[in-house]
DNA sequence: CTGGATGCAAAAGATTTGCAAGGTG
DNA sequence: CACCTTGCAAATCTTTTGCATCCAG
């Protein structure tokens, strides 16, 4: 499947004796539909697709994600500096790019990285979490704007 | 170069006509000798390797990382959820194997990563930045201890 | 000397926690 | 009805800023 149900969380959650609520539910459904979102973009989501009445507390978003992850639903990952973002278990075979030059993060195939977790673990007996795997550079666009011929770091950026 | 000296800070400072000073220098000499720490290490590292005198303010660690960053002296990863962790420039050619089971960071040879970025490239035009590479799974040791037959975390699935 | 750098304290964010009230099973 | 969840507010932590003072060049 490539979509995580209402259902399918309701049933993750019973099965372990927790309770499926409206709250959990809206998280997911945020989660799911922005792709991947900080734990503040996905309140913003819920507070601003739902009646005022339905929103969701920061920290029970918090307590939504830290759950959902754990029981498998959702995993997260650290796009930027700043707070980590979340993204459907579903989604997660994917690999992350993450441009530091625009910020943008564009997906590509998670096969690519098998021989390379293949090779950690024959090398290190370290077995890599693939739904975690993130890379940082350029993308097509921005390394076009920076300049392969550029001297490097250094231009002032805030 | 396989080391970053203190003269080498001081020339790349100014070349870009920054200054060298003492205290960007006990940071340079604390990320060096910790292998990859977070601000707040660098920190208790400096006061604690130092005359209590030459200790150096919190936030002023946060810009010298910042700063040696921009000038390409020290490159920073997100180990874990908390704080960014620093490492000198010249000790990026490692991968970093995060194991979320017992925190632990080890290394691996970055040239096992080079097939992955180069077929990024190829896929999606994507630079990968190398030097942020981290890998997030299981230790072989805690590996053993998860057991495979465990009741696992969220191996579930979807 | 001059302008960049530092320390300090306060500000700004991000995340967590205690607890009473509310809802699910 | 019992107990897990939520909301709210306060407590923590982390990172950033404003400014007067200090020091490298």
């Amino acid at each position: 499947m490539s979509q995580v149900t209402a259902e399918a969380l309701d049933a993750a959650l019973r099965e372990r004796g927790l309770r499926a609520t409206p709250q959990r539910r809206s998280v997911l459904r945020a989660v799911t539909e922005l792709g991947h979102a900080t734990p503040e973009e996905v309140c913003d989501f819920v507070e601003t697709h739902s009646e005022p009445r339905d929103s969701v507390n920061l920290s029970t978003v918090y307590r939504a994600l830290e759950l959902m992850e754990k029981i498998g639903v959702v995993s997260h990952t650290h796009l930027t500096h700043g707070s980590p973002t979340y993204q459907v278990a579903s989604h997660v075979n994917h690999l992350h790019l993450v441009c530091r030059g625009c910020g943008s993060v564009t997906e590509a195939d998670l096969d690519l990285a098998r021989p390379l977790a293949a090779a950690v673990l024959a090398g290190s007996g370290f077995q890599t979490d693939l739904a975690h795997l993130s890379l940082h550079g350029l993308c097509a666009q921005c390394r076009g704007e920076e300049g392969p011929g550029s001297h490097g770091h250094g231009h002032g950026h805030s």
